[in-house]
RNA sequence: CGAGGAGUAGCGCAGUUUGGUAGCGCGCUUGGUUCGGGACCAAGAGGUCGUGGGUUCAAAUCCCGUCUCCUCGACCA
């Protein structure tokens, strides 16, 4: 039984190779494969359910919240997008388009949606007549391509899943409103169901969307200390409500534009889960978003009773609405152990000769990696165990992320503080020289400003401080 | 686009200096013994050595071209 030295799959050590740790990570517990054409991903089923459990949980908090889901076309004419100034400026770039179809050149390119303001912006055009149909707002959950130079699995990729919600509000207030509460939406998402700390904040004038008045976002800490933007909320104001005619005629009889705001997560949550509780056995998936929350492993398969004793837990904590995994296939139990804790699997069950005479069955936690016995076939107990895995998780990152938050109040400080692996908070007095003079200098751009300023003075210039900024690495 | 590295079996690699029958580990297939932390035995399948040309009796190996991928930078909400 000895270990063997040559364990193909093992993955990288998390503390001495981190993107070799991550790509191993990635590819090894199978969530993804890399597509044929450059920078685009195979999203295998394993990682796909971590997807769709997004997907359904994220989609429960739209539900309440009013917000409907649609679906709009893949291909945008290329026109839509010059009507307005910085959105196609900032999105030309990175473009695909498609200049051939049906055996011929097309009159008019169409460009593969980098985003959907335009095309659902010329919809709302249409749709919007009158204040009644106001408030608008939808959603809807699709693939949207960026011709990116470098990527890498899940945190920058071609093409990629997301969620973008368009909404079209009456007033200002409204729509800067919904900005925030969705903001709000994201972070209590992250927190309770990726049991994820996030920084949330408005983004700088030079990181905002394009086409934006204001941008939010929620930014994670990863292993390396690199930040990695999670979600992002954007107020339009009329901007693009005057690039596509969304006008309603008011209470008061007269015509007017409406306020527009965006809001989207990506695939990109599945990096952050990855890297924000993977260790060096592999993922550590949180339970909420986790394909199956319980692997069964059965000991000593052959022997009389073990299989159906398997089984018929498996049906129990079913019926209790846990999602379960009996593994019984033939590979040797330490096989099946280190491949289920590779990927991230929540709790293991071990069940076995021994556990079935004294009615117990051994528990193993992923998170902190320790065995224990609970009454054989208690659910109850298994979702208490699966509640206080996510608090545990919860409060490690939050922990971390506390811990890796330093202040700065000069641009070696600041140098020091990003090369160590931090946030480092500090003045800014809002010029927009002196944050490219911090990228410049230590290569960290302005990931959120915080709440409150509470910098007497600019890092960079020394000048009074009007914001109070988190800068770091970003992916 | 700048700098560096790599292309040999599904995966990871050796072999190239000094040209001479295509190798190893894992995985895979079949049969058997196993099973409380990556089991073992036996037999077997699988490769135009990225690609085009050149030198040579002979090229994975030497020479020239070319393509692709990776890392760092640049770029990137």
């Amino acid at each position: 039984m000895a270990k063997k030295d040559d364990f193909v799959t093992k993955i990288a050590d998390i503390e001495t190779d981190f993107p070799q740790w991550y790509t191993d990570v990635v590819i090894k517990t199978k969530l993804v494969d890399y597509g044929p054409v450059k920078g685009t991903m195979v999203i295998r089923p394993y990682g796909y359910a971590i997807w769709e459990n997004i997907q359904r949980e994220m989609d429960a908090r739209f539900k309440a919240a009013g917000v409907e889901n649609a679906y709009f076309p893949l291909l945008i004419p290329m026109s839509f997008m010059t009507k307005e100034a910085e959105h196609v400026e900032g999105f030309a770039p990175e473009v695909a388009v498609v200049t051939h179809a049906g055996g011929g050149k097309l009159d008019e390119p169409l460009v593969v949606r980098p985003t959907s303001e335009t095309i659902i912006g010329h919809m709302y055009g249409k749709w919007v007549e009158s204040w009644r149909d106001l408030p608008l707002r939808e959603n809807q959950w699709c693939n949207v391509m960026r011709w990116e130079k470098t990527t890498r699995p899940f945190l920058r990729t071609s093409e990629f899943l997301w969620q973008e919600g368009h909404s079209v509000y009456a007033s200002a207030e409204e729509a800067e409103s919904e900005t925030l509460s969705m903001l709000a939406l994201y972070e209590a998402f992250a927190k309770d169901v990726l049991c994820m700390p996030v920084l949330c904040g408005r983004k700088t004038e030079k990181e905002k969307f394009a086409g934006a008045v204001a941008t939010y976002g929620m930014e994670a800490m990863m292993h390396d200390g690199k930040s990695l933007q999670s979600g992002t909320t954007h107020y339009m104001g009329q901007n693009f409500a005057k690039a596509f005619g969304v006008q309603f005629t008011d209470k008061d009889g007269a015509l007017k534009y409406g306020y527009t705001m965006s809001y989207g997560v990506s695939t990109r949550l599945i990096g952050a889960i990855i890297m924000t509780h993977g260790d060096s056995r592999g993922l550590v998936l949180p339970p909420p978003v986790a394909p199956f929350e319980v692997v069964i492993v059965p000991i000593a398969m052959k022997k009389e009773g073990v299989v159906e004793a398997c089984h018929a837990l498996k049906s129990t904590l079913e019926n209790a609405g846990i999602r379960v995994k009996l593994d019984d296939t033939d590979n040797s139990p330490g096989w099946k152990f280190n491949e289920w804790e590779m990927k991230g699997v929540p709790l293991r069950i071990e069940l076995g000769p021994r556990d079935i005479e004294a009615g117990t069955m051994t528990v193993f936690t992923r998170d902190n990696c320790e065995k224990g016995e609970l009454p054989l076939g208690d659910a109850g107990a298994v979702w208490a165990a699966l509640k206080a895995m996510c608090t545990r998780m919860y409060d490690r990152a939050s922990e971390r992320m506390r811990q890796r938050i330093v202040n700065a109040a000069s641009l070696e400080e600041l140098l020091t503080g990003v090369n160590g692996g931090n946030f480092v908070r500090a003045g800014w007095c809002g010029d927009r020289a002196c944050e490219d003079r911090v990228k410049e200098f230590a290569q960290a751009t302005a990931r959120v400003m915080d709440k409150t300023n509470t910098a007497a003075m600019c890092v960079c210039c020394g000048k009074e401080a009007k914001h109070t900024v988190f800068f770091a690495r970003a992916y």
